[in-house]
DNA sequence: TTGTTCTCTATTGTATACAATCCGGCATTG
DNA sequence: CAATGCCGGATTGTATACAATAGAGAACAA
């Protein structure tokens, strides 16, 4: 087993359903690269570890398959979605445009509250410069942040599933020299088109700043120049 | 029961799962309103309907719920989602936004074939003028051909999920006085700005078209003027 | 009558037994 | 030696038995 031998102990008698209790759990391994891409799951194994029956292992296992982190054949059970180049560029794409989206919408919604949050994390941002990991951290509740103040609960729902996805890729783009900088740079843009109430620069910019994330992730991943 | 009382055959050696199988039954009794908004549907139904045990529609249901068409409380069990006035605005959005991307890549993307789909459909709406019916289903195919144009899995798939989402609205907007002439006109715009390989101006129109069918929509549901 | 509590039934959550299918290895044959 | 077909184990698909819970209605008190 790839992962923890020692059984975990399922939840006693909290409201939660033991399925959703499993689905949090694969879903963890998964963005964790406990599992990886390319891996076989096999129900027995997430059996053992959970201390559960197969039944609620099946009921996350389809859940992670509409995700978009499970391929689940027929007979063949259950593997980890490998992400191709195509595969990346395509999910960049759809990233330009939900989160040029979310931030548009932000600027159009976002209430005080919400500036204060963003602003917020620009200076924790600044703060934590030669930290990668503390930098992903606060680069995901900014995003996060942007997410929720576009007031959309069908966009929020693809963007959470597109992080999922994007989790699937190894490292961070903060492992390019200068990505940190440049990252900050765009983020203070986005925020403050956000701030002006100004939808259509916030998306542009918040469309940027995805662009040269893809841009870095290429490099990273496969190369490019 | 609010369906076919007759008991359906499941497949019998097909390559598909059982589980599939009541997925795209569920999926299409859903779509067709047979199943309606609000109402709770029991295992035990779907079980005695189309001649399968529990686990193949408890694996149907966390698919659907997944893609938004149900709501699982536990306990309690599956109920089709009722789409408030709220809902249905921050749908038309999303669907802004998505259509709109669609189009704008389907202008960078679309082969010679997908321009010959796209002005097809075009001449045979013109020809169908007067049938509701099939001015819908016309109308369906337009909007998958661009949808395939932009050649984007994750898009095709939130798009298609959309789509599900906005069966569950009662009628088209079709029924609304002029609406098949206006979106008559908003395609060929669409279209012709696609294949001028106009990215901008085949978003612009998409989402201009997308905002009066929300316009006819609400018109429709709520009597918003 | 009205509100409250208790019980019972319908329904879902979970576990497990059984059936169907795939895959690797071995033997057989040319 | 290579190719092919068959067998057995491993694994998933399906059905069903059992446990847990919610909700409706009866019984009762104010």
């Amino acid at each position: 087993m790839t992962t923890d031998t020692l059984k975990q102990a399922a939840p006693k008698n909290s409201g939660i359903s033991l399925g959703e209790f499993v689905l949090e759990r694969l879903r963890g391994a998964i963005r964790d690269r406990r599992y990886q891409p390319g891996q076989r799951i096999r129900e027995a194994e997430v059996t053992q570890w959970l201390g559960v029956s197969r039944t609620p292992v099946r009921e996350a296992f389809r859940r992670l398959q509409a995700d978009g982190l499970l391929v689940l054949t027929p007979w063949r059970g259950a593997q980890v979605v490998e992400l191709g180049r195509q595969q990346v560029v395509e999910l960049y794409t759809m990233r330009r445009a939900l989160e040029g989206t979310a931030a548009g919408l932000a600027a159009e919604h976002a209430s005080a509250a919400e500036f204060d949050l963003l602003f917020g994390l620009i200076e924790q941002d600044q703060a934590a410069q030669g930290e990668p990991g503390r930098l992903a951290e606060i680069n995901r509740r900014f995003h996060e942040a942007i997410h929720g103040a576009a007031h959309n609960r069908y966009l929020l729902e693809a963007l959470n599933a597109l992080d999922d996805s994007l989790a699937l890729l190894k490292s961070t783009t903060y492992e390019v020299p200068g990505r940190a900088e440049a990252a900050r740079q765009e983020h203070i843009v986005i925020a403050e088109a956000i701030r002006r109430r100004d939808a259509g620069g916030s998306e542009q910019a918040a469309r940027a700043h995805i662009s040269t994330a893809e841009e870095a992730r290429l490099k990273l991943l496969f190369g490019d120049n």
